[in-house]
DNA sequence: CCTCTTACTTATCATTTGATAAGTAAATCA
DNA sequence: TGATTTACTTATCAAATGATAAGTAAGAGG
């Protein structure tokens, strides 16, 4: 296989993955918040704590923009900010208790839907799906 | 390892999925279109010919802001609408000469800067790719 | 101390996107 | 033939998102 059909395959894998992504993820939010608000919560929940710079680095929004969606969060009680005691120009952002609480039922959501998507699995598949996981993740999708 | 480990592992690897193509994306598309008119312009490059409703359904958009954005995108002249000779009601969805001519650019821009991300890759690496990208695509994230 | 840079905020505006109501025209059905 | 359904359109509105200008306050460097 040449690698321009390597690429056809990786387009298409890249549409499955993002439709599947979709599937499992839909209705999983709260509707008191938005798309973005969701992702950002979903990154500061894996990498907290963390700054607005880089949320704003990470996720490809200004930072006037990336300020505003994250004070929206605080006036909803979901994150907390915590000055940084060397640097006070900086913040940490932390998930609050409600934002926890909010988290966990996202992801709970997610992850049912993900086991009832492997539940016909045997073990064999499952170790070929950790298997793929991992040299995708470390040949292809990396950094 | 335990299915909501493998969840966990899942979840990262959608995050990096996200995040390459994010990277290999940006900038490929025209400024001349908005984010979701390229990829409704990438779902009929990939399936043509489509009809209308097909778009809704597979891109998750509601009727009229397909019609509307297809509408611009004929405007545009990006796209033709044929209609069907059987069922008048219905129409198939093709890129016009220069549709095509702007996805070529779009997935050659796309393709380049794939290459360059695996072009340290062995034949080891890429065939090692290969059947991952085809295990995760029939077990996982699969229809 | 003064200047420059960094980290973040506020304000404002245009554009995009999403949602809904209402309509047309053709096909299907009874 | 008349009623219903399907495929798509038009119009309109609200909300989300993106972009930019201008500002504050603290740290860093000379």
């Amino acid at each position: 296989m040449d690698k321009t059909a390597l690429f056809y395959k990786l387009v298409s894998f890249t549409n499955s993955v993002h439709r599947v992504t979709y599937e499992l993820t839909q209705d999983a939010k709260s509707d008191s918040i938005t798309q973005v608000q969701y992702k950002i919560l979903e990154y500061i929940t894996v990498s907290q704590p963390v700054t607005p710079s880089e949320i704003s680095n990470c996720m490809n929004m200004s930072m006037p923009n990336t300020s505003r969606e994250l004070r929206k969060l605080s006036e909803k009680r979901l994150i907390e900010k915590i000055e940084d005691t060397e640097d006070r120009r900086k913040q940490y952002i932390c998930l609050s208790y409600d934002g926890k609480i909010m988290m966990n039922e996202a992801f709970a959501s997610i992850e049912a839907r993900f086991l009832d998507r492997i539940q016909h699995a045997s073990k064999e598949d499952l170790e070929d799906i950790e298997r793929a996981l991992d040299i995708l993740q470390t040949k292809l999708f990396y950094q």
